[in-house]
DNA sequence: TATATTTGCAACCGAATAGTTTCATAAAAA
DNA sequence: TTTTTATGAAACTATTCGGTTGCAAATATA
C-alpha cells in the first residue's frame, strides 16, 4: 500500500491524532480514550501515519509512545508554497487598488 | 455526501487540477486533455471540488469555465498554522543551541 | 432544420477504506 | 508461575472511491 501525506491527513481521526500527539508523545491506549471507536480502529491509523513517516514511536517496555514527526508536516506547506504566492499577488494587487481610491479621494 | 477540503486534495488528479486551473480558468474538457482519463472521470472530480466550494464555475454560452476558489486554499493553511508554531520554536531553539555552541568557540 | 459539440448525470464495477471482532505475543504484576 | 495489561495483526463487512460506458440536454454550426 502506497501512502501519502495527504491520504494521510484527509481523515478527521487521523487528523486529530496528529494534532493530540503534536504536545507530547502518547501510548495507543492513552490516544484511544479520545476517540468513541475501538483501541485497534485507532491502532490502524497509528499504523498508515507510520507508514507515511508522518509519525514515529518509541519503544519503552511494553509500551509504545507515538509522536509527530513534525518535518513532515513541512510537506503540506510546501505544497501550499504555489497558492499562497497567488493570494499574496491578489492582495497586494487589492492594496494597489485600495491606495488608488485613496489618492483619487485626494 | 459530506465533502471537506481535505478529502478534495487527497486525490492526485484533483490536485493537479487545483494547480492547472490556479493559473487560469478552464473548461472540463481542456483540463480533461491533461489527464489519462475519460473526461467523465475529471468531470466527477470537478464535481468534488465544486461541492466543497473549492473550485467555481462560470457558465458561457454551452461552455463552462473552471477556477480556483484560492481563499478556500486558506483553509489548509490555517489547519497547519497550529504546527508551523511548533516547528518555528524548535527551529528557534536550535538556533539558540547553535549560537551558544558559536559563543563557546569563541 | 439537421448535425456536431460540450457538458453533466446515472448505472455499474473492482478496489480501497474504516470500522468491527477475535486472536497472538510479550512484558509487568500478582 | 499465573494472571493481567499493552499492543499489533488477521479476518470479516459495509460503505466509499475512482474509474468506466451509455445517455440526455443544451448550445453552436452546417
Amino acid at each position: 500500500m502506497r501512502r501519502d501525506i495527504f491520504q494521510a491527513i484527509a481523515d478527521p481521526t487521523r487528523r486529530a491524532i496528529i494534532t493530540l500527539i503534536a504536545i507530547h508523545a502518547m501510548t495507543p491506549n492513552a490516544i484511544a480514550d479520545n476517540f468513541d471507536m475501538t483501541r485497534q480502529a485507532v491502532s490502524k491509523h497509528l499504523r498508515i501515519l507510520t507508514e507515511c513517516e508522518l509519525v514515529k514511536q518509541e519503544y519503552q517496555g511494553r509500551e509504545i509512545y507515538y509522536s509527530l514527526e513534525i518535518d513532515k508536516m513541512k510537506e503540506i506547506d510546501k505544497w501550499l508554497e504555489q497558492f499562497r504566492k497567488i493570494w499574496e499577488t491578489r492582495f497586494s494587487q487589492l492594496d494597489k487598488v485600495l491606495s488608488t481610491i485613496k489618492k483619487h479621494k485626494k
